[in-house]
DNA sequence: AAAACGGGGGC
DNA sequence: GCCCCAGTTTT
């Protein structure tokens, strides 16, 4: 069998198509910015479903910056329980929420800079936030992203900004906004961290992983 | 019972 | 770069 001998923008191409086939590009709640900040928040070393039930409890129960900002701690704990690392998760939102009032009117910055400032967000979840609710050209790395990227010999990197670097360069602005989502949603479905699904993959083909 | 997991921060 | 943090899931 004849082996395709793809550049790695080719390459790109080719993996966004065969994943938006498998997968929908999500939008989360409904791209109001302080939302997909604390959603992606949330997120944080989680799982979806957890992460979803998480928000749908918080804002279930408050349902802006100005009510959050004021909810007891505890009760915020105890809403985003399900989604771990809730102590931690449920301080970050309100101190986060606190700047945003003070700061920023309680309107969420729509630039790197600024988001990365705030505490608890680092490059990963501003670029979350510029993709899911700016819809800006960003390319959310997260430890998905870094492991399929590597694993399927797209980048060879070693940290997960290099390979935001990397990504930059090969992927098509016009594809940045799919990449988090669709890797996402593969490498928790098939190509897991430690059994990926080869037999299953809809990019075997271009991966010599297995 | 470990070890790994959709990061971030402090040093 | 290394280590710590801290709930949940997987091995």
């Amino acid at each position: 069998m004849l082996v395709l001998e793809l550049t790695e923008t080719e390459k790109v191409i080719k993996i966004v198509d065969e994943l938006n086939k498998l997968y929908k590009i999500r939008e989360f709640v409904n791209k109001d910015p302080y939302k997909v900040l604390v959603r992606t928040i949330l997120s944080q070393r989680t799982r979806d479903e957890n992460t979803d039930q998480a928000t749908k409890n918080l804002f279930g129960k408050y349902k802006n910056i100005y009510e959050i900002v004021d909810a007891p701690t505890d009760d915020v704990e105890e809403l985003i329980r399900c989604s771990g690392f809730y102590r931690v998760k449920a301080a970050r939102i309100k101190e986060v929420s606190r700047i945003l009032i003070d700061q920023y009117g309680g309107e969420v910055p729509d630039n790197l800079k600024e988001l990365v400032e705030l505490p608890g967000v680092g490059r990963k979840t501003a670029n979350c936030v510029l993709v899911y609710a700016f819809e800006l050209p960003a390319i959310p790395v997260d430890t998905h992203v870094h492991r399929i990227s590597n694993r399927i010999g797209l980048v060879n990197t070693k940290t997960p900004e290099q390979t935001e670097v990397e990504l930059a360069k090969i992927a098509p602005k016009e594809l940045w906004i799919k990449l988090n989502d669709l890797m996402v949603q593969f490498g928790q479905t098939i190509c897991k961290p430690m059994s990926p699904q080869c037999e299953m993959c809809p990019i075997s083909d271009i991966c010599d992983y297995c």
